[in-house]
DNA sequence: AATGAATGAGTTTTCATTCAT
DNA sequence: AATGAATGAAAACTCATTCAT
């Protein structure tokens, strides 16, 4: 990819993360990046081009994490705590408090309310497949025989539910800052150490 | 409040939480309520006005609903399971699934995103006013001796966490929707069962 | 109709007759009359609205002075060399030399070539109708027998064909002069002439 | 002449033809031919240099057709019914209906009307010489004494109206297809089949 | 209370062209 | 012989707003 097209894109990312698709404007982008407005038009045939194809550099980037962790998965025969703070990691670090994706994560909470695609996306990463990995995650416990508890989506709900709002209240809310990344890691694994601790394992 | 001035707002409300304050035209207000362009400037100053009211109206309607539920707490006494219920269906039907609360949030969590005064209203209204406020009960309920756990920090965010993953999932995404809303009490009611179960009042 | 707007459709059909309708710009339209580019938007949703009105009023223009000749053809009971002058004084003056009417047959001829429903008006206003009136002109004069020859398609292209020619060359092509007008007369006149004297009514 | 430099020549005819030569984008032309459009360039000075070279062509492929004719003319001493129907297949198929010429005709058709240059050629090449040739054929005829009529001209309008009539109509207007050919040619045939049954020949 | 008319600034996009490679 | 990258100028159109009526 070229310098100026991969510049286009994280300069489009940065402004379309904080004040949503329709309201940047070409003018905005080239603006910082210091080409004229026509020399966008040579790297990406419109606007929504760019958007796009950020939209498909995420779902990529996703997908690959997600095997990442499905793997790491199906690797751990033994469960133990350092298996969780394994995933976590990767999770928080290279999905939630990652720059690109993180960026992506806003862009996609906010085109999600009038954009019945990336609604289904938004869904789909946000909610669905964090919820369905955790209740696999239970399963196997469960399995394994490691928790006696054998609901494991009431589990799942327990153990991302706060997750996922401390995701939403330092993470995916106003400006990133290191402050809040820290606030974040501090109550999420203040959360799931407790989670633990009751869980008994 | 004049009966066009009224439709304006309905109509811009409708419209900013679907797309956003940037990127709804007064063109687009007019054109639903049949009036030209100009006809806007005899009831608002600009367009940020009309934001700015819908925003003014929001605080005063969720003020008003937080002082009946801290009213219900100081009264009631013998706190039980109804008082409970009786305070969650204030919270969900007057405000997370009222028709103009619910697309006043939708709203804010797009606009917070590039305003640092709505941040902090945002910010406030989803996530710290209502942790505090269960907070603020569960404190009562250790100080009345019905539960034996006295963190009460810990306890709400055990307690609301995935009313706010409900809330966010099926009441500020995509197009609300009553299949939506039934999703959103079936489990969130599910939830605070099991909870009052597992703390054993 | 507001002065402003049938200033718009005058000098828009000036400059779509010369140039072709895509070469004509907003800006050429609005430089002409002294407004705003963004001022036309007032009266014309874009500009295909306003070619689309102009073809309006031409067909309608069209259709009033083709029931003039077609009374006309009704009413003369004894057809003479008079009511043909008459005729063709309405055909000529106020269809093919009339300012705005001319106008639109250049622009048709242009657009025609890559717009089919322009084609369709185009071959119907300049070939199908004028033969198709000449046509019934002569199946008229062989009814009240003044002719003897019965073939009236025949004499409608021989009658007809000339003055087609005469119409490109002088009144649809190049400039529009008052010399090339009466160069046209004088041909069209003499054709009609020698072809009603071998006809020998 | 290069195999690019003539697919870009005769992609540009194509839709110089069709659309008129300002609305007709070096994009376009490049489009078809799969080149990029700064490759045109390396042919043509710039895209004006395109249309003056098909006009060169057309005007050399015109003028060695008129030769053409006025040598036939010269040579057929008997001048007889075959020699007119010699000298319509050339001017029909090698001309009107040629493929190249076809196309520019309907460019300068569109072009004459703001380009004094064109509007010269278009009504050298379609008016006067056609009319002028026509003109001459006759002037030999009554020299031959083959013809007592003695007004050329008025012959020669009589005989090429017609036949103007169905280019314009069947050969210059929408898109050319086999079936307006047919049309066409069986048209003019009829008309000059009946003309010269007419001067008794 | 509403509107007709206008506008400056801005939107996305297209265009012919240039120039180094 | 062709192209990657860029650009100034212009295209059509939108927008929030103003102001006289």
């Amino acid at each position: 990819m070229s310098n100026t097209k991969q510049k286009i894109l994280d300069v489009a990312l940065n402004l379309f993360s904080k004040n949503g698709f329709s309201v940047v404007s070409i003018r905005d982008i080239c603006g910082q990046i210091q080409i004229k407005e026509s020399s966008i038009y040579y790297h990406f045939k419109n606007k929504q081009a760019i958007f796009d194809e950020l939209i498909n550099i995420f779902e990529k980037k996703s997908e690959d994490m997600m095997k990442k962790l499905e793997e790491s998965l199906t690797l751990n025969i033994d469960f133990n705590n350092n298996s969780f703070k394994n995933i976590c990691d990767i999770y928080f670090n290279q999905y939630l408090m990652d720059d690109f994706c993180n960026k992506i994560l806003r862009l996609l909470s906010i085109e999600q309310l009038n954009n019945d695609e990336i609604q289904k996306k938004y869904e789909f990463w946000l909610f669905e497949k964090p919820l369905n990995f955790q209740k696999k995650v239970f399963s196997k416990l469960i399995n394994l025989q490691v928790i006696k508890n054998n609901d494991s989506e009431y589990l799942a709900i327990k153990y991302y539910s706060p997750i996922f709002y401390y995701t939403e209240r330092w993470l995916l809310s106003g400006t990133l800052t290191d402050y809040k990344k820290e606030k974040f890691c501090l109550n999420a694994y203040k959360h799931i150490h407790s989670f633990f601790k009751e869980l008994d394992i």
